[in-house]
DNA sequence: AGGATTATGGACGATGTAGTCAAGAACACC
DNA sequence: GGTGTTCTTGACTACATCGTCCATAATCCT
């Protein structure tokens, strides 16, 4: 239910989505829309919000395990992300698409977005960490900071995807980007 | 004129700007609209590739010169673009904005912006290429691949950028990055 | 089972929006 | 100055959209 709505909105953004197509892509009322959400505002909210949540749990799931497997963890969220974004081609990710559209004019979002951000962040410093006790990245480097710019690449990849650039380039640019981490000094 | 017709749809986003609101910006009746340009999409158009011709010369401008001072050209293009986008907190980038918004539906826009990120990868290449002659890079490094890179983490900073993540935090990740960049064996 | 309460859904009103058009202004050219 | 041509304009049409409302269906509680 829930679902079909975001995918409205994931489609056709927030200005392009009307409470009429997202009552036929429900296939609820108008009446019952407006009575359990209040609004299409309010009913972007709670979409959103349940949106970023899953966006952050995948994140854990995915950064989190035995300190052996870290970097390998690390590599596979960042190339199936890249992979992810040339597949579902320029449909991209529904948290940077709303950030784009409404973040200047709905504090909302823009504060959702950024918890978001910094929860990715904060799951991809505990990996990275991981890595250091494995001997995989350099224990004297900041891991925040490390965790910091790969969340970076991790946007930008989902931007470039979004332009269309394709599968092998985006892998090529995250491989790229895993190669210029600090290694340990031997 | 153009300007004002480019800001109503940078800061409203294409739908969610009206062809009155445009009107209105550039004190243009609307017919004298429909007539110059004939339509919002061809509008937009113009002013999208006038705007994306716009940021790939500020690039290259930004990014050419002689060898010494290469990678002097490169931190500050990225560092200037992290100051940028704290800035003018949340505008963003509209070639960020409008790619997100309707390159899913618009092969135009799609392409363009492609075009786009080509060009500044370009411009970016090159300049890598003078840094590996001056000896701040390994010119072992493909030139391509970093530039690749730095294109992501460009298009990064202005996603985290949006969300609202401070002045401070971006220009440390764009310094991470930049420490990241291989040197050449001493 | 039966009444009370709540959820539902589509018709409705008011407003917004894309695009058209005919009347008038500005201009170029002789 | 006069005439023909192009530009400009804002009212206008047809339709989309937000949010409301109420008759009806479903559900709950005793």
């Amino acid at each position: 239910m829930l679902n079909a709505a975001r995918d409205q909105f994931w489609t056709t953004g927030y200005a392009g989505t009307s409470m009429d197509a997202i009552a036929e892509a429900t296939g609820l009322g108008k009446g019952s829309l407006y009575g359990a959400f209040g609004g299409k505002r309010e009913l972007f909210h709670r979409v959103f919000d349940d949106h970023c949540n899953a966006t952050i749990g995948l994140a854990k799931r995915q950064l989190s395990g035995a300190d052996e497997q870290a970097f390998e963890r690390l590599a596979a969220y960042l190339l199936g992300h890249a992979t992810a974004c040339a597949e579902r081609r320029q449909h991209g990710c529904l948290v940077a698409k709303a950030t784009a559209e409404l973040t200047e004019h709905d504090e909302v979002v823009s504060a959702r977005s950024r918890v978001t951000f910094e929860n990715v962040q904060l799951a991809l410093t505990a990996d990275i960490e991981a890595c250091q006790r494995n001997g995989d990245i350099d224990p004297a480097a900041d891991a925040q900071q490390l965790a910091g710019l790969l969340l970076t690449v991790h946007r930008g990849i989902e931007a470039l995807g979004k332009a269309g650039i394709d599968e092998s380039t985006l892998r090529g640019i995250t491989e790229t980007a895993l190669t210029c981490l600090p290694r340990p000094p031997r």
